[in-house]
DNA sequence: TGAGGGCATAAGCTGGTCTTATGAGCGAGG
DNA sequence: CCTCGCTCATAAGACCAGCTTATGCCCTCA
């Protein structure tokens, strides 16, 4: 195996620095000095002088200018910089879901949430809400509508989201967002060089690549097309379907929470319709009677935009 | 220091795990067994079970059930994968600049790019030009319109990309996408709070936290003004003005495309302003009569959508 | 002209993570 | 019915990366 396609086969981990680099960087970039920046993340000056000196080795770039009065980044490093903070974010996001998932028991404000809203959204929310409320654990239950609904009513959750159309009895809602669904398609299928929207009787004839009946998604679907809607395969992750749908096996439709990564990156395309709705509310549900208070009416709040 | 102290205080690459864990774990979700995914990822099945294994202890909930015919994800461990899944494409974003940043010399397609431009949306075509084109090889120089136009004209790149509002003599161009600047602030500043759309009046009488005078993103503010903006603070990066927005510093105006973690995340809120047009075109540039051709062509038309 | 902050280098230790080797559970097929 | 093939878990040892401590040099400022 040549270096090259070495490099090109070896795995993200061996070409990207770890997290801790990362966030050594970016304490680099705003104080201006390794050692400064080493005392911020708790190591000493000499660790992070290798732990930079090392991560420029890995990326063959200089990053930053060192001075005896301190260190600037270079021009390849502010950019460098850019793209390791959306990664750190990423990270912060993972690590805000990740909390909320472990503290099943005892946390002060439990969550129950649908699956597309607990992937998409909550991390965000929870990142916020930890900003400004350091103090409150959150914990996170999955699942569908049903799911929402039961652990509310049981008093084993304080506030729930869902998706649904409908909102399950015994549950007051406010409708906290907006989804939309939207057809996506490979950007090479014949789709994508349309000039005209789709039409609703087009999109009913074709078949498509969708999530199970009973999914939230292919309710909203269904319901949007009066039950019409032709699957060409279903599959029970909405990974998969994108997945699916990158890979060329046909047009898909899917809420734009999920493609966005997808569509920026043009490994998706996303086919203008006319003549259906597919938009639906996102609700944050309690039960009937019990005003979210406290933690509850903070991350509500936080919700609402 | 308490226990719980500790871990809200330890750096983010203590409590979430390496890249190579998150791509583990991705493998195994894609794979339905421990032992396949290491083989993908080159490691053994020892070591795949002991590191999925200790992500599940740094965690605290478990991710995969493990069965003698495979292992599936729980729900949480779906969860999880997700979020995991963003973390990595953060990453290959990462590696794709990187890599365009370090080819420098040789490389087959070279491009220069404004800022913002480099920042934001390059990572993301050039992953989907190496989805196409794996063996193109891309270089990436990042400068202001004068020294995009400046390398394309000395032959040193073969595209560039700019947003100001008038493209450099000497270039043709296409648009390829379109920014907005927008007006934020932090959710508890009063704007955030008002029920009609900014005049463009209020927004020039204003002092506001901008980029230097001369940046793309305070041209088009001034024009756009007609140059009257008032700076509060004059910072130097779209990084610093950012934080000083966050930080409640005052309002802000900035790229729609600076800000969307920001906004989704509600650590800033975009107000609506009205009578003022504040988008801006973003253009592939080249030398007049050089049309781009093979890569460049090929990046080129994955940029337009 | 010292004092202090900034960075680099060297030496030694520590700890995590890999590999190899092995065992045990479950299912399919000769 | 038994064995093969797949799964995963455990144990023992090797290895390597990264940290700390201890220096030294450079530059600036008082």
């Amino acid at each position: 195996m040549s270096e090259a396609e070495e490099q090109r086969t070896a795995s993200l981990a061996h070409r990207v620095p770890d997290l801790a680099a990362l966030e050594l960087l970016l304490a680099v970039a705003r104080l201006g000095s390794l050692g400064a920046a080493a005392r911020e993340v708790g190591i000493t000056q000499p660790a992070a002088s290798s732990r930079i000196r090392s991560m420029e080795r890995q990326l063959g770039v200089a990053l930053v200018d060192r001075s005896p009065r301190g260190s600037r980044l270079t021009d390849a490093g502010a950019l460098v910089t850019d793209w390791a903070r959306r990664v750190v974010e990423a990270a912060a996001a993972f690590d805000a879901g990740a909390r909320a998932l472990r503290d099943q028991r005892d946390s002060r404000l439990r969550v129950a949430a649908s699956m597309t809203i607990a992937e998409y959204l909550l991390p965000g929310w929870l990142l916020a809400l930890h900003a400004e409320r350091p103090d409150t654990a959150v914990s996170l239950l999955a699942g569908n509508s049903a799911k929402v609904a039961e652990l509310l009513l049981a008093g084993d959750a304080d506030l729930g989201f869902v998706e649904g159309l409908s909102v399950p009895p015994g549950l007051d809602s406010a409708v906290i967002a907006h989804d939309r669904l939207i057809v996506v398609t490979a950007p090479d299928h014949a789709w994508a060089r349309r000039r005209r929207p789709l039409t609703a009787a087009e999109l009913a004839a074709t078949p498509l690549i969708l999530r199970e009946r009973g999914s939230g998604t292919r309710q909203v679907l269904d319901a949007a097309l009066g039950g019409l809607a032709r699957p060409m395969i279903e599959l029970s992750s909405t990974t998969a379907v994108k997945a699916s749908a990158v890979s060329g096996a046909g047009p898909s439709v899917l809420s734009e929470l999920a493609v966005g990564e997808e569509l920026s990156m043009r490994r998706l395309v996303s086919i203008p319709v006319e003549g259906v709705s597919l938009h639906r509310d996102l609700r944050a549900v309690w039960p009937t009677g019990h005003r979210p208070t406290g933690p509850a009416r903070e991350l509500l709040s936080l919700t609402r935009g």
